[in-house]
DNA sequence: AGGTATTCACATGAAACTATTCTCTGAGTTAGG
DNA sequence: TAACTCAGAGAATAGTTTCATGTGAATACCTGT
């Protein structure tokens, strides 16, 4: 392209009306002014933790709900008028939000240590120092002062998946440890069945009191939908009906909001980029492809080496023929790692990174038994075939194959 | 025919190992007084 | 003698390997009719 044209095109980008007036707002970090369907639980989390400013220990919180439905939002807009309150008066509360999942944050007993460590000041080298001893730390900083301290602990069941629920036992009974301080603890998981395997003990003391949060339906995602499309879009830059559609879609998906609200802003960007000045149906559905392209090729992008390794002899191997066993895609791996100098993985291996594909949805692979000739799985693909193609690419490109 | 014992080809679990990153500690070294 | 350097011991963690045990049903093998 010449530069003037290029100049051109940037002036005429600039000038153009857009859709969007702030896109933050459909961004799964924006926090709406107003939460809307969430008024009883807003009140009931308020209600368990309001002791907390008259300096007595709140419950423990415990709080289920499937993803996009709230829980975090709710929580944390209520903890922050506590901690607004608790400003303006002077009182010793403190809230501590943590959020589990996060890798190289909080993902582990120690890690969990040195972040609540770092929380009350003290900062805690990333390795090197016996757990026991960052334990210590925390604990030394926590009882300095007369204070009653919340912990939330978002996607708890994450951590405990990887760390056991010594930690939260630990935790749990701090209190009676503490000469000075209180705490009291929050915890988010989206998982249902998450308490079932814990311990007893854990699970009593943890969940004295519970919530749940239902998923959203599809008239409440359309008022949610609307809210925030009237702070994103440009008025009348949405037609008639995406709104419902993309509520409905949503609904029927889990009531998940934070996904409408996505498939809402890439529609909105994909208006845009035709320099369409409304939204159409059609953006939604050429959205919600794209997302889940999207969605699928990062994370193919983002695998390990013998990850895609694996993942490409599945590929292959799939290709020719449907229902496909773990030893066959073993043959194929091992064939890749030669051609690709990748030093071979055991089946033991492979057989793990099958299962977490499987996990991660871009195979289904089911435990059979093939009776007298043995019990394997069966792998077959789980993801379009316009999009193996791509895939296929992308890792013929990272593993640098012929 | 009907019953039960085998057998396959992995699945699944647990423990141990490897490599990397990082701290802490104490011995040895150096430089200044 | 104080300050500095540096090697070695220990930790945490991720990714594996090694070893051991489990498993569901198609087949092989009996048994009695």
């Amino acid at each position: 392209m010449q530069d003037n044209g290029l100049v051109g095109f940037f002036e005429q980008f600039l000038t153009k009306t857009s859709v969007f007036t702030n896109k933050a707002a459909l961004q799964a970090q924006y926090a709406p002014g107003v939460i809307q369907h969430r008024d009883t639980q807003i009140t009931q989390v308020a209600n368990v933790l309001a002791p907390c400013l008259k300096n007595e220990r709140p419950s423990n919180l415990f709080i289920y709900g499937k993803t996009g439905t709230g829980k975090t939002l709710v929580t944390r807009y209520t903890t922050d008028q506590i901690k607004n309150v608790a400003e303006q008066r002077q009182l010793p509360v403190k809230i501590v939000y943590i959020n589990c999942k996060l890798k190289k944050v909080a993902d582990t007993e120690y890690r969990l240590m040195a972040q609540l460590a770092k929380e009350f000041g003290k900062e805690v080298p990333p390795t090197g120092l016996p757990t026991d001893e960052v334990y210590r730390i925390f604990f030394s900083a926590l009882d300095k002062h007369k204070q009653t301290v919340v912990l939330i602990l978002d996607e708890i069941d994450q951590l405990v998946g990887k760390a056991g629920d010594e930690l939260l036992y630990n935790l749990t009974r701090i209190n009676s440890e503490l000469q000075q301080a209180q705490i009291s603890i929050v915890g988010i998981s989206n998982d249902l069945a998450f308490t079932d395997a814990l311990d007893p003990r854990v699970k009593s003391s943890l969940s004295e009191e519970e919530l749940v949060f239902a998923p959203y339906d599809a008239l409440q995602l359309q008022d949610i939908l609307r809210d925030r499309a009237s702070i994103a879009f440009r008025p009348n830059a949405v037609e008639a009906g995406v709104i419902e559609k993309c509520a409905a879609r949503a609904a029927s998906d889990n009531g998940d909001a934070r996904r409408a609200l996505e498939l809402l802003r890439v529609a909105g960007e994909l208006a845009e980029r035709q320099n369409m000045d409304r939204i159409a149906l059609a953006h939604l559905d050429i959205a919600e492809e794209t997302l889940e392209k999207n969605r699928v090729l990062e994370f193919v992008r983002i695998q390990p080496k013998q990850h895609q390794a694996t993942l490409y002899s599945i590929l292959n191997v799939c290709a020719q023929k449907s229902g496909v066993f773990t030893g066959e895609i073993y043959d194929a791996y091992q064939k890749v790692c030669a051609q690709t100098k990748l030093r071979p993985l055991t089946q033991r291996r492979v057989s793990d990174i099958i299962a977490e594909f499987d996990m991660n949805g871009l195979i289904s692979a089911k435990v059979i038994s093939k009776g007298r000739y043995g019990r394997t799985r069966e792998i077959r693909l789980a993801v379009p075939p316009q999009n193996c193609a791509q895939m296929l690419q992308l890792l013929q490109e990272g593993l640098a194959l012929a």
